[in-house]
DNA sequence: CGGAGGTTTGAGAGGCGTCAACCTCCGTGG
DNA sequence: CCACGGAGGTTGACGCCTCTCAAACCTCCG
């Protein structure tokens, strides 16, 4: 099984053994963890939560004693402007640690919202320290998840910075089908993704009535068809090509590199 | 000394016991650290170095071994597009870590190259991984070091989303006043910055000529000057209020900016 | 059946990019 | 001493991309 590149690129999640954290790091690593470290991360979490669509969960400064592991469902993490208009900075699917950062900080520069209707694992940080304290090499591997985080921001700079509309929107879809795709979710181009065209636009730095028009242009072109929450990349190249996307940044274990 | 609010906001640098180090998390957390942490991390740099102006330091891609802390100078981290425009993602001052983050991931998703000529500390990756199997208070230090990058990166994204020219160059600006202030490197709103214009656009999503029309009404408006790597905030409220800047994001340990 | 939220389309305005010219400054070399 | 060249700064004209404002339509759901 494993040396079949297929299955390779796309493993599948141990969500019998490991129901909570069974996506974490899958696909850019995890399987450099040993089974102990897998075990130990699984049984530190605190507790399991649910939440509904467009729910708020955290808000910017607040101190936080606890770290949000996302077992189903999609987040987003956000800032407001001084009127009120937002930008995302960045999207959450499965097997992120939301707001693990929040555990050496101490507080979030940021909220957190719910896209959809969410199931999370609840990490408390006296756990995490103690994790820290007895477990270094696991300690990494967590180190390393919240840097794949400031990598993925990194490149919505560059996205925002150097990209017009359509290469803006190009490449969050291929962003987010690159993610999906390395825990499961995402099969051929094609996912779902809880997000309205004003969403997409505050992801983006645009106006919701710009993506509705950037959207159709790459509709014409054949490039990728979003409705209802429902993605479809028709062509995958030539996606990636308009969003001048290289999924290096990603750290995926099928790339060219190896962390430590 | 250590009462008056005046010193603690700018706390002076003990760079005769730390020379390599002394600036490292400086007004955002270092005196939380022990003596024995800082006089570990001073002694675990493996060489010292230094580079000319606009030095190739680390290039997209390459493994890594060490990382480097600046001690003098100035260093950006950035990415090209497909036409060879650069879009900057982030400009390192005196005490940050610069690539630390390539200790855990192994390797770099972006180029690192100095502005003006710099000197540099250099730690290699076996010596971190010692200091994270014997003392994991530094590592959570080191670590949080890692992630105020990320919420720098975080507050790049917002800027580039959400404000115009006139906004960006200005919380471009606030930015480097802050960070210079808590490391003892800008007084009063005034410091050195080894940039021009082009540069400047490399960092705000714009074009060189359009930063020059900007700077010229920022400078119209009484907000600032900038002439020869020169800067001089001339109002700093009003500044602040175009860039719509908090610096909350910075985690610095003394809260808010007081104007001269 | 009515309302709310999301999608789609149009018209007009403005911000920023592009192209181009000219300037100053400064180091180099004749 | 001046000629030269290159890099960066400054300014103008023009055009396109995206925003703003507005209205119609669509779909879902109470």
């Amino acid at each position: 099984m494993r040396d079949d590149p297929e299955a390779m690129s796309v493993p599948a999640p141990d969500l019998a053994a490991y129901p909570l954290t069974g996506r974490f790091l899958l696909g850019r690593g995890r399987d450099r963890m040993t089974a102990e470290q897998m075990r130990i991360l699984e049984d530190s979490a605190t507790e399991v939560k649910e939440y509904p669509a467009r729910h708020h969960l955290v808000r910017r400064g607040e101190p936080v004693h606890m770290s949000m592991m996302l077992i189903d469902g999609y987040v987003s993490r956000y800032m407001d402007d001084r009127e009120g208009y937002r930008q995302l900075v960045s999207v959450h699917i499965p097997g992120d640690f939301v707001d693990l950062h929040g555990f050496p900080t101490g507080r979030l520069d940021h909220d957190i919202g719910t896209l959809g209707p969410v199931k999370m694992a609840l990490f408390d940080h006296r756990t995490l320290v103690g994790i820290t304290e007895q477990h270094p090499q696991l300690t990494r591997f967590l180190w390393f998840a919240t840097l794949t985080d400031a990598a993925m921001h990194r490149e919505w700079i560059f996205r925002l910075g150097r990209l017009g509309a359509d290469g803006r929107l190009a490449h969050f879809f291929c962003e987010l089908n690159a993610r999906l795709e390395m825990v499961g979710l995402a099969h051929g181009g094609t996912f779902e993704l809880p997000l309205t065209q004003p969403d997409l636009a505050e992801a983006c730095g645009l106006t919701g009535v710009h993506v509705n028009r950037t959207l159709r242009a790459l509709r014409e072109q054949g490039l990728l068809t979003f409705r209802n929450g429902h993605v479809e990349i028709l062509d995958h190249a030539g996606l990636c090509s308009v969003a001048e996307f290289d999924s290096d940044y990603l750290y995926s274990d099928c790339g060219k590199w190896k962390p430590i």
